[in-house]
DNA sequence: AGTTTGACTGGAG
DNA sequence: CCTCCAGCCAAAC
């Protein structure tokens, strides 16, 4: 991965990130390979920690695989709950219900 | 240049 | 659900 392909990879993140709908989540690996980069998982979320990622990025809307927040960061919790994301009662988030499908261009609203 | 470190993943125990 | 582990890849030591 030489240096144009970091940025083309940090930007793809950034887009695909950006196009999270309210109330649903993407995890680290789906967004790495929509961006293109399918074992880049651990880079999509070195990606979102980036200060240069944009600051009204809701990378809020990006767990891990099995719906966990992010562990050092307690605020992702609080931000998804204001927009109405269920959380199950073990604490993470109902993946079964907000789980964000990339082809389904609306989306739901209901 | 070798080792350790993650906002990870999927499988095993 | 929990922890432990191998696989993963760039960055930081």
């Amino acid at each position: 991965m030489n240096s144009a392909e970091k940025l083309e990879f940090r930007q793809a993140i950034y887009d695909i990130v950006a196009a999270i709908p309210q109330g649903k989540v993407s995890t680290y690996g789906e967004i790495a390979r929509l961006a293109g980069f399918p074992r880049y998982h651990r880079l999509a979320a070195k990606a979102l920690q980036e200060p240069s990622a944009p600051d009204a990025l809701p990378c809020h809307h990006v767990v891990n695989s099995q719906g966990r927040t992010a562990p050092l960061w307690p605020e992702q919790r609080q931000l998804l709950r204001a927009e109405n994301v269920a959380f199950r009662p073990n604490g993470m988030v109902d993946m079964t219900r907000h789980r964000w499908d990339p082809n389904d261009l609306l989306n739901e609203p209901m």
